[in-house]
DNA sequence: ACCTGAACACCGTTCAAGT
DNA sequence: ACCTGAACACCGTTCAAGT
């Protein structure tokens, strides 16, 4: 078998997807072309597309990936604390899991999804973890009642600010230690004096 | 003096900026090239590149402007709040900024600004306002104390953050309204029992 | 000083043709 | 069924030439 046939056998769509996410990982939105993975691909610029649509295709299936590559990333973490915190163990999860690939991370939260194949079933399963200890601590009187889901969106939405913020170059590497220890206590106690 | 010799009096650079934002905010970055403002603007593809290094350059000064614009809205809106709540006034300021056209302002948040003219001081000048009130309200003793760009730079990643979910589409609109007045309280109260 | 227009190396997308 | 390769209309960037 030659190289250039080792996709004829239905895997160069998950290789191109794989490719995709590492080079806008690597290198950025900026350097992701359809040409330029099927050029590290060893295949054709038009093969591509009998996998995906279009580039905004491939764009959505990265953004999907992503979602399962961050709920992989919550469960491993569930898998390795103990007795902790578990609800801080996995926002400093999601705090490493975006600094590391800012770009993949815009992309997640910037699609308009259009109706992709099994998004919403990404996104739900990558958030079914985090939901489960937010209602878990719920129920020990940890965190204040209500719709866990309505909780869990603001924390992320909280979570995914900060992010944003210092990748941007807002908070600076000598500011975001302690501003973050600040921003912990802010979620859970307010702004409002007691 | 006619059409083609407009632009030769120094005011092409202004001229690209503007159509560069208003492209951003209609038609969103994807369709923002150089040879297409140059396109509606009458003149060469090539004219551009005398006041700008290279596409980055327009964008990171498109950036720019965003803050300004930003600081204008809430200069604006502190001019027509009378007695009432500005904190809220300019939360809502900058939620109906970013909702009206979120490319830009993830432009803003986006670029990890690479030493652009003057980009400091517009984004020092756009915060002035609301940090201002962020320090007044500590000491009416309506927020806790502690260093008001902290609390600021808090402030607005939660902001941030829920628009950018919003933008993504995990905030739908049924939710929005609920959701908004929830992360609020959220802000002031926390998420602790009291 | 400022803009034009050709040139170059890239892109996304389409599509007949090959295997 | 899957991939190739030519073709088309776009890009960003560079640069000699014009005014």
């Amino acid at each position: 078998m030659t190289d250039s046939a080792r996709y004829h056998h239905g895997n160069l769509r998950p290789a191109l997807l794989a490719r995709a996410v590492e080079v806008i990982e690597v290198d950025g939105v900026r350097d992701m072309s359809l040409r330029r993975i099927a050029r590290d691909l060893g295949v054709s610029h038009g093969a591509p597309q009998r996998h995906f649509s279009g580039k905004a295709d491939l764009l959505d299936a990265v953004a999907k990936q992503g979602f399962t590559m961050l709920g992989e990333a919550y469960a491993e973490t569930m898998r390795n604390v103990g007795g902790g915190d578990r609800l801080t163990a996995l926002a400093v999860t999601y705090l490493e899991f975006s600094m590391a690939r800012p770009e993949l991370v815009q992309l997640m939260f910037t699609r308009k999804h259009s109706p992709v194949e099994g998004m919403d079933e990404a996104v739900a399963e990558a958030f079914r973890v985090p939901l489960e200890v937010i209602a878990e601590e719920q129920r020990r009187g940890n965190l204040i009642e209500g719709d866990p889901e309505q909780l869990g969106i603001y924390v992320v939405a909280v979570l995914h600010g900060l992010t944003s913020l210092a990748n941007a170059g807002f908070i600076t590497a000598g500011s975001s230690q302690s501003l973050l220890a600040s921003a912990a206590d802010h979620v859970l106690d307010g702004l409002r004096p007691r």
